[in-house]
DNA sequence: AACTATACCTCGCAGCACTAGGTATATCAA
DNA sequence: TTGATATACCTAGTGCTGCGAGGTATAGTT
């Protein structure tokens, strides 16, 4: 019955994406070569997830898609509204609570706690 | 079939045990606490997560259970193994790899590439 | 004609983390 | 003595995320 919490480790796909479509409008199949380009092959994020996370995030009002013909190929490229930025800096404040938490823990020079 | 690589961005709770049993032999219910505290409430794993995994490590032979009773209480004392050290280590590549991808991600300062 | 790259999409699944329960003993307050 | 809280262990079931694998279509290259 009732909605359970969400895997503390998870949103780093939507995270990115927002974060990326911050600086400039771009379309999917062009995120996910970036994300992959940019963390320099460390994360690599298929198609499969990054469109429906963007679907689920124009669906939620955070990116509005406009269709653009370039060269004979449709492109669906995405643009950050109002409601996309404050979502941003939440998912932000989110992560780095996290990981600044894991950061203590895995810190060799923090000792646990008796 | 084949098997399926398991989601980039999961193993931390192994981790995070594994990093805590490194520094000293600890039972459940005391890692519990220890990461509710170590991370400043930033990071809960309950009991339901916590001794699932503790029971796989044991199973996969990175750490070796010891029961003792203490108080009319029985705890399970965790001790890493040799095995246990090396998956630490493996873990922590991975993960350092991940978080230095993702931190070049999220940094402000970087652009993203056209 | 075959292959690669671009560019979009979605179904179905695996596996992780989580919730919610259960057992049992010790301690302390009402 | 009854109830509540803390300690200490455990597991069955489930929600959800991310993922793989496939599909469609056009353009350019071999």
């Amino acid at each position: 019955m009732g909605q359970t919490n969400p895997p503390f480790m998870s949103g780093i796909p939507e995270l990115l994406l927002l974060r990326l479509l911050a600086q400039r409008d771009m379309y999917g199949y062009e995120l996910v070569r970036s994300i992959r380009l940019i963390t320099g092959e460390a994360i690599i994020l298929g198609e499969g997830v990054i469109y429906p996370v963007l679907h689920a995030l124009e669906r939620s009002g955070a990116l509005k898609a406009t269709r653009k013909a370039v060269d004979g190929r449709t492109r669906v490229y995405y643009r950050m509204t109002a409601a996309g930025r404050k979502r941003l800096s939440r998912l932000q404040g989110e992560w780095q609570r996290i990981q600044s938490g894991l950061n203590m823990a895995l810190d060799p020079e923090t000792d646990v706690p008796t």
